[in-house]
DNA sequence: CCTTAAAATGTAAACGTTTACATAAAAAGC
DNA sequence: GCTTTTTATGTAAACGTTTACATTTTAAGG
């Protein structure tokens, strides 16, 4: 393997002037940089990444950790994240999870090797548990929640979200004001807060307008299609059968919609269907998905602006960054008809 | 920042050994053992990965580029990558390259550069130009194509993939078995190999079977919902309209359904839609998309094997390796119905 | 043309590991 | 208990950069 040794000697020039015609070219001279370009192209010399970012002592490299490649909704947040990134001059890396859950300890980890210069979770991607305490202090670490909720105990890493209580409060009042009372709800698993937070809103709406949340009404929909499709049918065949479904995500809402209408039952009018996230399948629907829109592009432009102030070293507090949501309204939810 | 010398002190014992303890705990004493790892609790202590990397000259990472993440076909990819990963602890970092087309070339200067000791091309990645002749000789860089079909001149990738041309053409034949005739296409785009490929196998089918193929029947999608929107609106108004569109993929497939039902004509009555890739989407769609299947998680395994392969320094050729697809039949076609 | 300031280049140390080799300690053989 | 073998540990070099500092070259000022 070539290396700057080779090139300088090549060049007739030391390795500090080939290493700062990489860097700074400016630095070197017209005639210089001549012979060190040739000398690069002749021995066809790569700057050995790793050399460099030992010496820096940063990779200039952040994670994306995210559950699953094939999951719509990123889509738009990692526009924003790479944007950011771009003008920064940072690499991002995508971790997908999968199944095997790391802690966030795990995570802490990445940053003390130097694996990564930071971190941004998204959403769902492992059952928290919070950090080892480290003997050099707890000094805040380049980690960022990004449209998470978290639990309380790790209230300690910032955060970037939609308010997902209000937001499903108000969706769930929309359905309210449409007639609906018997709504059931599919939240997606025990590990995601962020769903979790999603059916405290929609239990909270239901309260306030004094309405009894019948058992059975409230199923787990794992956060994917077969899931949801199951929690449908369980809703389609309880006793008290609702008149609307809300489900914790557009992903899932594409089961039910599928399981209702495989039970020969219409969108909206025997049944209304609301999702979360407008992921870009929602509006081709059949019928046209009435959800609540996250700003995914701006979530991933202040997220990933956070987490380098705090690469920087800069103070970012701990606190959760709250982003406008907003209901769409479309053709998958109508007034309840009175047919009796 | 605390290193191996702290804690070998803290110990009280020299760094090699501390170094041991990490990498091979059994070279060392179990007394000595236990004083290290106190000593490491102690400090906090986290081997430096840009350190270790410099030194062993490999980083144990592979990068999979792909175009987007939120698209569903690479889920299963990814599941097949993974798995192998894991298996040979290897780490896998996603690089999504969004807009800026990156060149063969610049995959290259990843591997001399030694950010990561191979790297995987997922479908559709770039507008692939031949790399740089380097003048260490073009051995074989362990960089390995999966999905997409490749141009002639890039032959000396070796890649992992389904017979497009074959299969798009089965599965043409198969909507002409249904009686069809006219039939429009809707490709990807040109920089999509791939798609290209499905294109053209689609066109041997039709000629084979002695069946024009008029102008404006063969319609660029884009590869993404609204490009197929466009492209379906555009089959829709064609004097002489197709009663069968084959998409290049199902994505666009799902914004052809859309149109097609927007215009109040149904699937597949009036009008049959073919897919391809069989994502999870597929079978919920409404109707069931009937499509061409990619056994994903197999392509990825054996990508991932062939490309280890090649990374410990074992020749794997540059042949395409063939995996079998199938085509998958469900609601979305129909024979045509001769109601003129 | 000489002096001084500025720009360009060179020298050498440092970053935190791993590892070949040398040495010391422990175990085995008699 | 002494020699030999095995096992455990220590010493020190090396990996390929970057960069502070020293030195040389060039430009500027008179």
């Amino acid at each position: 393997m070539v290396s700057i040794k080779e090139v300088a000697k090549l060049a007739g020039v030391s390795i500090a002037t080939v290493s700062r015609y990489i860097n700074n070219p400016d630095q070197v001279k017209d005639a210089t940089r001549e012979k060190v370009q040739t000398a690069i192209t002749q021995t066809g010399y790569a700057p050995n990444t790793l050399a460099r970012n030992f010496r820096r002592g940063k990779s200039g490299i952040i994670f994306v950790v995210l559950p699953s490649v094939g999951d719509p909704f990123f889509e738009g947040v990692m526009h924003g994240i790479m944007q950011v990134a771009e003008e920064l001059h940072y690499t991002i890396f995508i971790r997908e999870t999968q199944f095997n859950t790391l802690t966030a300890d795990d995570y802490s980890n990445m940053i003390f090797s130097k694996q990564a210069d930071g971190i941004i979770l998204l959403a769902s991607v492992c059952p928290f548990t919070a950090p080892l305490e480290r003997p050099g202090g707890n000094k805040q670490q380049p980690i960022i929640i990004s449209c998470e909720s978290v639990t309380p105990e790790l209230s300690h890493f910032p955060s970037v979200r939609i308010d997902n209580i209000a937001a499903s409060k108000e969706a769930t009042e929309y359905l309210i004001s449409l007639g609906h009372s018997n709504i059931g709800f599919i939240y997606g698993s025990h590990v995601s807060t962020l769903t979790l937070d999603r059916e405290r809103g929609f239990r909270r709406a239901m309260k306030e307008a004094k309405m009894p949340v019948a058992d059975g009404w409230v199923v787990e929909g794992g956060l994917n299609l077969d899931g949801a499709r199951k929690a449908t049918r369980k809703l389609l065949n309880h006793p008290q059968r609702p008149t609307a479904i809300f489900c914790a995500n557009d992903e899932m809402a594409m089961g039910t919609l599928h399981e209702i209408k495989s039970a020969k039952l219409r969108v909206p009018e025997d049944i209304s269907v609301l999702g979360f996230d407008d992921i870009r399948y929602a509006e081709i629907l059949d019928p046209p998905l009435t959800t609540v829109a996250q700003p995914a592009e701006e979530i991933g432009e202040r997220t990933m602006h956070r987490l380098c102030k705090a690469i920087e070293g800069r103070d970012i507090g701990d606190e959760v960054e709250i982003v406008p949501h907003k209901l769409v309204v479309r053709r998958s939810t109508s007034p309840l008809k009175k047919s009796k």
